[in-house]
DNA sequence: ATGTCTCCTAAGAGGAGA
């Protein structure tokens, strides 16, 4: 089962990139942030006739998050338990035994902005929510754009990003205490390259230095972790021509095939769990 | 280095957000 998350930046500039990625990468889910449209403009037909489902949550000239998937979504929730938001940032449905939360994290501003105190304040909701959804899924991913750089190694320069919105040390301890909830960073199950980010900004060809940060995650629920066997950033779309600031990010789980099916392969240590 | 991109309002640039 390979679920993928990509901030499009504006799904109505970035159709083509995303219908042309569906086709040649083929994801069972892909989470989707920054529509940057109303719900009804969504490309519904597009998405369709690429053979995808939607679950959408859109947002005029702003935010904006969808689940577009091989097989209709169940039980879909739009936003936050107990978190009044204006701002459409988190969508969630089931696919087959696996609840997909896509989240468009704030990204904050700078430390002394009103905007950082939302921040703070949206990832304690997040916190809440993922803490509840425990107790009715033990399989959990969690995707998108966390607008948190986790680790200085995350960071292209990490010294002149010291203390800066992205990198501060509440920012990151908040995204370490959503680990603490049991969940995995998939993309540090794996040894990986280093420099590899999923954002860079547009300007002064930042892209082509590789002056990048890795903010976009798939957090795994710690029964899913064994599962995934890839975690993977796509960069290659950044390179295209109009690209969005983010490039895709993509895992796979293997045992899931069957959207019905309810067990888990544990380590190869453990045969019979 | 106020650099780039996308959206909005509103009638032509300018601001918000990232």
């Amino acid at each position: 089962m390979k679920i993928a998350s990509w901030n499009v930046n504006s799904i109505k500039v970035r159709l083509p990139h995303v219908l042309d990625w569906l086709q040649a990468q083929q994801p069972d889910v892909l989470c989707l942030q920054e529509l940057k449209c109303e719900t009804s403009a969504f490309p519904w037909e597009a998405v369709e006739r690429a053979g995808y489902h939607a679950c959408v949550s859109g947002q005029k000239a702003y935010n904006g998050v969808a689940l577009i998937s091989k097989y209709p979504g169940l039980d879909p929730v739009v936003g936050l338990s107990d978190f009044v938001d204006s701002q459409q940032r988190a969508i969630a449905a089931t696919f087959g035994a696996v609840r997909v939360l896509s989240v468009y994290c704030p990204n904050g501003e700078s430390l002394t902005s009103d905007k950082y105190t939302y921040k703070l304040r949206w990832f304690e909701a997040l916190w809440q929510e993922l803490q509840r959804i425990q107790k009715d899924s033990q399989r959990i991913v969690v995707a998108g754009d966390f607008n948190i750089a986790p680790e200085d190694r995350d960071v292209y320069d990490p010294q002149a990003w010291r203390g800066e919105v992205l990198c501060s040390e509440p920012e990151r301890a908040t995204f370490r205490r959503l680990l603490d909830l049991g969940f995995k960073d998939s993309f540090r199950l794996f040894e990986q390259a280093p420099q590899r980010y999923s954002w860079w900004h547009y300007r002064a060809n930042a892209f082509k230095r590789n002056m990048g940060l890795r903010i976009d995650h798939l957090l795994l629920s710690s029964a899913l972790a064994p599962a995934c066997r890839t975690s993977e950033i796509d960069i290659q779309p950044r390179a295209l021509e109009r690209p969005s600031d983010h490039a895709p990010v993509w895992l796979d789980l293997v045992g899931l095939e069957n959207p019905g099916l309810d067990s888990v392969p544990g380590p190869a240590s453990s045969p019979n769990s």
